[in-house]
This record gives structure tokens, sequence and C-alpha cells, in this order.
DNA sequence: CTGAAAGCGCTAACAT
DNA sequence: ATGTTAGCGCTTTCAG
């Protein structure tokens, strides 16, 4: 409740209490060397001593440069999202730039609003989620005459750079190892979101992929809301009930698929024997689980890692042209102890 | 590679395009009243066109006001945090604050650094992780002049708001419950992190409730990076080898509790018979596995929602004085299936 | 309802 | 090495 009614400190105050003009006290502040060690120690103890945090608001408008870059994602739900944001937050870290998140829900209307109000703070940078936006999105990027990073996904044109792995390929590669090992009766789970463009398009390249084998899904359900691990066993067994003759389930994501896999241990079924499992993003949570399923890497961390660097480039005095403004990473397919068929352990 | 090298356009541009004061434009823009609907739609028109945005530096500078609440959290991999900031994000959703989130990989200097980067900004309030600070953190809200809420911690005192729960109280509760159910051989495992005050107040409680009935742990290990689940594997597996006369497991974490439980189910061990099992923190996750381990929940999205309410209304034009700026949530204690020794299913 | 003037706190660009 | 001057793009305040 008591919060100091003190009118913040300036500049100013700082100038009078050490007896240095404005000009050399914020050269100082901003680590500027030419100026004296001896003013430099007297302006720092006054500064120190009186608890002066400089204006950003002021020094960015004088300067016109602004050490925010927006990242706008989707969610912080899914741990993939927080896991781009590691990746971003390392390559900035000792760098003057600084990640400012806003989140859309997946919502393209949001999207646009949390654009809006990034881009009026002015950043240097923009790492946006996705390559699908609103017209008014695209044409904001566009005359932001700013870095514009499109991440984690590379099917589509990009406004300006992009980093990011094909789903639709992912999906592709995913079915041609299940077919590979001989599996022909498929299953797919997912999340019932439109709006999730990466989902879509991992989906198409699966479907696309079986298709070249003259394949089909055989069943499919979608979920949403709700405890993924729970969903993915609900819906497995019930998949299961309504088509028993499947022999590899294929999952959107490795929540659900960890779920599903539960479940199948849970009822004494042969994994990767009678039926093989497969999920997509790698997490970290999968090494606990009594069986590693079979997933596929997307490269979460390295995609913003890289994403950053675009920026940095871009933001510095003199940008290399050489650095690659289009970035496919290839997404790692691991084999657990689910999808092997023949090679059981 | 192409970002427009336009300058980005400013009131003045708006102002020239559609024959319009400035600072009619501005009042239309702001969405203040006082405005003739003819003018108002001129000017709209123009912006739209142009495709103009706001400055916010320039406006937040000259108005005095930034529209930004600062907040401070220790990470963005432990689901808990991103939790804490969907419940502050939904109280925010149709306010004009907006939150900015900065992350101190639980370091003190790195705290200290990040608030100072934040404060830089003049936010309207800062929503901080945690009661301990350092002396320079501390002063620095202190003189802020901006009301700060410190959350997910009760046990300590606040610089001015403070809404979570007793991590401490929390730990001694769970003593209570194991203690009822009659266990008596007790290990516990945790993260080794000197600096996360929230587990050590949970262990301390913990310990404390147990010596009032004479008990102390006879066993205890401590993790750090890794996967959470296969650490609870592993650390389960190794410390039922060295101490197998235990019959209860408490964990700091849900997650490696959830490792220990699918270890021991693998193993064949009853639960809750032979040995019970108890995490911390209620996540989302345990829905799906074989058993529900039972766990507290840490009120993630109420710390969030309800210290979003308190800088809300503290930076509206009448505050009510009558809001509580100490708030103590008090967690929900789920027995789940591995608690409840004589009431089994 | 609309406009003109002043200035928010800082820094770029020149002095000295 | 230090100081001076003139704005950055907007909003506040006060006049019409």
């Amino acid at each position: 409740m008591s919060h100091s009614p003190k009118r913040p400190l300036t500049l100013r105050d700082v100038s009078e209490a050490c007896g240095v003009s404005e000009m050399t006290v914020s050269r100082v502040l901003r680590k500027r060397g030419d100026v004296s060690e001896t003013t430099r120690s007297r302006v720092l103890a006054a500064a120190k001593e009186l608890g002066y945090v400089p204006n950003q608001i002021a020094g960015s408008l004088a300067s016109q440069r602004v050490n925010l870059v927006a990242v706008i994602i989707p969610s912080l739900s899914n741990m993939v999202f927080p896991e781009v944001l590691n990746g971003i937050n390392s390559a900035l870290e000792n760098t003057p730039l600084q990640p400012v998140v806003g989140v859309t829900d997946y919502l393209p209307e949001k999207e646009e609003r949390v654009l809006y109000e990034m881009l009026s703070w002015r950043p240097s940078g923009v790492i946006i989620a996705g390559l699908e936006h609103s017209d008014a999105a695209r044409a904001m990027l566009q005359s932001a005459g700013i870095p514009v990073v499109e991440i984690m996904d590379v099917d589509g044109r990009p406004v300006d750079a992009m980093v990011g792995i094909s789903h639709r390929r992912a999906g592709r590669e995913m079915a041609r190892a299940i077919l590979k090992e001989g599996y022909e009766h498929i299953g797919f789970m997912g999340t019932k979101m439109p709006l999730d463009h990466r989902a879509r398009k991992r989906f198409e390249g699966f479907t696309e992929g079986l298709a070249k084998a003259g394949i089909e899904i055989e069943d499919r359900a979608f979920y949403s809301g709700g405890s993924a691990l729970a969903k993915g066993r609900e819906m497995t067994q019930t998949m299961l009930e309504r088509s028993p003759d499947l022999d590899f389930l294929y999952y959107s994501n490795d929540m659900i698929g960890a779920g599903g896999l539960l479940y199948l241990l849970d009822q004494g079924i042969d994994i990767p024997g009678q039926i093989g499992l497969a999920g997509f993003n790698g997490v970290e949570l999968l090494q606990g689980l009594p069986r590693q399923l079979a997933t596929m890497d997307a490269c979460r961390v390295e995609i913003g890692a890289h994403a950053a660097q675009i920026i940095l480039n871009a933001t510095s005095d003199e940008p290399d042209p050489e650095i690659a403004q289009q970035v496919t990473l290839t997404p790692t397919i691991s084999f657990g102890d689910t999808l092997q068929r023949y090679r059981k352990r």
C-alpha cells in the first residue's frame, strides 16, 4: 500500500548530485568510453547512492533505437513454446536485445492485436510463430521496416526470413518409417485445432506418405482440452475398441502418445509387436516412460536460437549478407522402443 | 531481406493525409469521446489506409503512463510458471495493462539485472515470484514508486503486497496426512536447488511436521538437471535399494513423483499398501497416469489472477482500499490412489 | 469540438 | 574529456 510517491529520479537529479552535466552522466551510464575515470566513478557513485534507474522510454525515443525483440507465439501451455523461448533467450543473453513475449492462443484476431501492440513499441525485430497470418498482420509485418523471422514451419512463403522444419515432410517421413517396418493398419490421433497449421501439415504429409504406398488411414480421432496424457489413454482405448485391427497408432504429439503407450502397457499389449506407436516433438518427458516412444524432434531450441541470430545480424551495424534468411532444420526421428517391429529388444 | 526502409509513420503523416490536426488525430486514436463522428471516421480511414501504428514510446513519455506490468519469474521450463502467467494474462485480458515477462533462472544476480531492465521501462506495477531478493533488488522495488506483488509464497515479509500459499504449511500438512495413514519410514526426494526457497520451505515444514510425531526422514536424495520423470525413476530405485524399509516416499514435485510411481508399478510393488507416494503441485499430467499420485495443488492460476487484480486495483483511478494486500491461498490435498493406505480401491 | 504551444527524459550532433 | 542545443513523437494544458 505504501509505494513511495516520490517522483522517479531523472538524469538531472544525478547530474546535480555529482556536479557533472547530464550529458556526461548519460555517457557514463551508457558505458561509453570517452569519459575520464575520475568523473566516471563520481557519477556511478551518485547514481548508485540515489538508486537511479535510467528511463528507457525517453532514451529510446531520443535515440530512435529500441532494444526489444517482439516474440509472438500461440501458447505457453504447450512446452514447445517455452523451449523456443529458451533458445531465443540464450542467444540474446549477452546482447543488448531483449525478448518480449506475446501470446495469441492460436487466434488470428488475437495475433493481429498482439502484433499491433508490440509494433507500437517499435521493437528492433519480430519473431513470430508460423507462416499463416491475416492479411492485416502480414501487412503490418511488411511495412514495419524491421527484420521479421517466421519460425517453426517452412512450408509456405515468409514475409522476410524463416527458420523451422517442414511439418509436411515430417509427416511423410514418419509414414515412410512406419510402412518400412511393415505396419499396414494405421490409426491417427490428434488435436482438434483447425488453426494449428503445423499439426495440420504434419497430418497432410502423413496421409500423403501413406497414399504413395496405396495405404489409407483406417481410423482417426481428434480431441480438445483436458490433460493430454489422459486424453491419449481414452482415445486409444476408444479407437482400439472401434478398430481392433489397427497395428499402428500415430499421435500428433508426444503427450497423447505417452497416454496411449501407458494404456496399452496396462492392457498387456505387445509393443511394438502387436501395435506400434509414434508421437511428435521429442519431449524430454518421454525419457522416463517405461518404454521410449518413437518420436521426431522438432528442433525447438535451435529454431529459437537461430531466429534470434538472424535478428541480431540484421540489427547489427554491419549485417553479414551471407547469413541465411531461410533455414530448414531437419528433425531427427528417434525409433525408441515402439516403432522397430522386427528388431525387438 | 527487404524490410521496407520507409521511416515509420507518425501522427503528422496521418494528420496531413486527412487534414485534421495532430491533436485531433491523437484524440481519435485514443478513443476519447470528444470528437465529432465526421472527423472521427475520416481520421480512422486515413490511419488504416496508411497502416499507421501509434508510437507508444513517445506516447508513454508524454503521458507519463506506461501500460506495462513487469512479471519476474525464475523459469519457463517448469510448467508452474507458465500457468501463473496464464492467470495473469487472463486477468489482464480486457484491461489496458500488458504483462512483460522476465526470467531469472533462480539466480539472485540475474533477478537484479532483470528487475533493473524492467524498471527502466517504468512499468505500472511489478509481479515477482518469491519473497527472497537481494538487498539491491528490494531497494529497487521499494523506491520504484509502483505497486509490487510478490507471489507464490507467503512465508516472509513482502515489500508491498503478496499472494501465495504457505509452503512451510504445505509441507507440514503433507507430513500430517502421511502419518495419519500410518506410514512411519519416510524418504524424501527433491531438487538440488538451494535457491528454490519454496521447495526448501516445503521440506522444512515437512520435517517439522514429522518431528512433532517424533519421526525423522530416513533417507533423502536430491537431483539436478535432466528429465524429471527419468530422475524420479532412477532416484527411487537407488533409494529403495539403499533403504528397503521405507514405506513412504515424498517427492518435492509431481514429475519426479510420477517417475517414481511408474518405476514402482513396473516393479510390481503394492501402492499404497507397501509403499505410499506423494508429490507436489497438482500438475495436469497426473490425470493420465495408471494411478493418481497424491499431491497438493499450488493454486498457480489463482495466484496469477489475484496478483494481477491487485495491480489493476492499485493503478486504477480510485483504488479500493479494502482490497486485500496479503492473500494466503489454501492448497487442497488430493489423496489420489497413492496415500490412503487403509482405504484401498 | 478543435487547435497551438510546451515539454515528457533522454541522446545525436555539434561545439569547446 | 565535457558541455550545449535541438529535437525524438506524442500528450497535456490551455485557448478558442
